[in-house]
DNA sequence: TCTAGTAGATTGAACGTTCATTCTGTTTTG
DNA sequence: CAAAACAGAATGAACGTTCAATCTACTAGA
């Protein structure tokens, strides 16, 4: 009877984590509360996990890996380069409205002591060469404006995420309509 | 010999909290460190402040007062529209490039339990007035696109912080020509 | 000018709490 | 029965805060 699968305890863990520490914060959400909330002995935690340090760290690999994959989902080279840029800045969106939690953790995370430069290469180098022949291509195609992919990623990307940050926090509410009207303005900022 | 102002050890403790945090974040700075490294005692810190957390909100209403005062420096409505948009980003980039200790400390207090949603209001009545009103004045004069003054703001002012952000951490290197190119494609995304 | 008085500044050791981690023992599983 | 899973009390370090004592500078009275 109640036969757990060898890994229920280790993601019971995991997701009383991110849902502790995306309402609490780290420094506000010690062991003992992860463990009281998961129903399982502090203990425990340090038979699946070398410490909490370890911990976020894996909550933060997972949670960045689904993101990426859920973000690529649905990509293709078939279509014209206008409707991929929004096919990607809506999969980019609706990830973290979709993901409140996911969303307020990794902001939490990426602006943390924990988010070492090495780190963040690991991710950039999983990210980075989609976006980068993306905007290369767009620019070779003469479809984009010749700017720095830097710039360009911050325009389009950048301004995704900080509206979803919005909606999010409540400040606004991003409807479909809303949606589009951004999209298509980031889409003017970078086009040729 | 050496008469010290009043205010001298409570602007020491205010310096020093604004350089350790920005290097070593809030759980990583101890009261005790503050102390030592602005060469007082522990103890005095809570003549001036009444903890740690009034510390720190204090040295966020300085900087915050500070920085906004900057951007709006030679502010006049005198200029054209897009001159004014010009100068108003380039204000803005200009500031977190030159105070990156500044920038890392609001970065991270504004991403913390600390700035709770009343905190966020008082500083949004000093700002989003005239953020509002620009962007407002530019749609009726119809310079600009008639899109949410959230959308707009995020892919102006959104962007440059996102971008001086990059500067500082030495992802980038922000020289004139990027600024440049940065803001026209913001403009571009903006304009009608 | 000297002295006693006083208020505020300053110190740093001590306190109490919190928290991550460890340890010891118990239960479950194969 | 051996090994892994598990529980929860115990440990010890870190940290924010307090507090009694000391120092400094200034005031007022003689």
């Amino acid at each position: 009877m109640s036969s757990t699968t060898v890994s229920d305890k280790r993601s019971a863990i995991l997701e009383t984590t991110l849902d502790l520490i995306s309402k609490r914060g780290f420094h506000n959400t010690p062991m003992s509360m992860i463990a009281k909330e998961s129903g399982v002995s502090t203990g425990i935690i340090y038979h699946y996990f070398a410490g909490k340090e370890e911990l976020i760290y894996e909550l933060y690999k997972e949670i960045k890996y689904n993101m990426i994959r859920t973000v690529l989902e649905g990509y293709s080279e078939q279509t014209s380069y206008r409707e991929r840029f929004f096919l990607w800045w809506r999969q980019l969106i609706r990830y973290y409205i979709d993901h409140p939690k996911e969303a307020k953790f990794l902001e939490q995370f990426e602006n943390s002591p924990y988010y070492d430069p090495q780190l963040q290469e690991i991710f950039a180098d999983e990210l980075m060469p989609f976006i980068t022949s993306f905007f290369v291509q767009g620019i070779q195609e003469g479809v984009l404006k010749n700017i720095p992919l830097e710039i360009g990623s911050e325009l389009s990307f950048g301004v995704a995420i900080l509206l979803a940050k919005q909606h999010i926090r409540g400040a606004i509410t991003l409807d479909d309509e809303m949606i589009d009207a951004a999209t298509n303005a980031s889409w003017d900022a970078l086009k040729a």
